[in-house]
DNA sequence: ATGAACAGGTCCGAAAACGGCGAGTGCGGG
DNA sequence: CCCGCACTCGCCGTTTTCGGACCTGTTCAT
């Protein structure tokens, strides 16, 4: 599924390079250089003096360095229903805390689909901002992470999250 | 349907004999031995000093050798209107090129006919001079060759055609 | 006239495969 | 006993694959 950007652009972070793509809606994409479960290329033009990447931008240089800042650029993530259930629910994790799919997709009230979760989660456009990083299993296991599990190692300790 | 040919004469390939014929206006057959869609026997005197027969032996010597070659030799294919217009638009194919029966069905203004186009194509009394063997699936896939799908990928191969 | 047969192509639904899971089981060490 | 580990199995939305239905224009045999 092709879906048409306004504009993208190119951000530096401590864990890589970032790719930004807004549509006339909000920031639509974050995505990290070779990530999985995206294969297409974004063809909008570099423009970084849209708007919603603008404040990303800015949101993400506050967000390095004090990890519990609040991100406030309006959001335009496409997915299925469920997928939107479930990076609504991502959204209410807190920086520093983190939850299960378990119990993500016991909030949803499919107490079964765990696993489901973990499909919708992989294949979260908005890395970082929404916090798919901050689930892991059950047993505390970091599971996976579209990034790699460096990155999401690497977040989790910025944002101080206890960890085993 | 019979026809009556002025002259027939038979050729080698380096896929297996011809069978050549030529009616008062020109080129009308080539057929490989056994091929299908075609049991009526040829009954013209054998005669290889038909100017057209001759013509046309000269330019198969040449394709062989340079499949770029262009026929020249003036052709007599009878058949329908539809099946006319198909065969024309087969010969504008270039060697090396590829076409669909979709796109060739789209070309007459018919784009929902391609198998209409496929049964015309199979119907082509000139093999390799009108040259039905440059017309795949939209795939890709061979699909048929009136004379054996072996010759068809041969001639593409000749003729350095681009194939998965 | 009528119908079947095609050297195709498209669409749609069913079925299967595939995960960033989690719970249960059986086993062999401490 | 009480772990931890390895393995199995059920779970469920998504994606992919596959097969059949149907459309199409023409020709050839009834």
């Amino acid at each position: 599924m092709t879906r048409t950007f306004e504009a993208q652009t190119r951000i530096d972070s401590p864990l890589g390079p970032l790719t930004l793509a807004a549509t006339s809606r909000g920031l639509a994409l974050v995505w990290f250089d070779a990530q999985a479960h995206r294969t297409d290329t974004v063809d909008a033009p570099e423009c970084a003096k849209n708007p919603f990447l603008q404040q990303a931008a800015r949101e993400f240089a506050a967000y390095w360095s004090a990890p519990r800042t609040l991100f406030k650029v309006p959001l335009d993530a496409q997915g299925t229903a469920f997928q939107q259930r479930v990076w609504d629910a991502l959204l209410q994790i807190q920086a520093g805390a983190l939850s299960t799919y378990g119990q993500i997709a016991a909030g949803l009230g499919l107490p079964n689909a765990a696993r489901a979760v973990g499909a919708a989660v992989g294949r979260n456009p908005l890395g970082i901002i929404v916090p798919c990083h901050r689930v892991v299993g059950r047993d505390g296991s970091l599971t996976g992470y579209a990034a790699g599990l460096p990155r999401k190692l690497a977040l989790l300790q910025l944002e101080g999250a206890w960890l085993t």
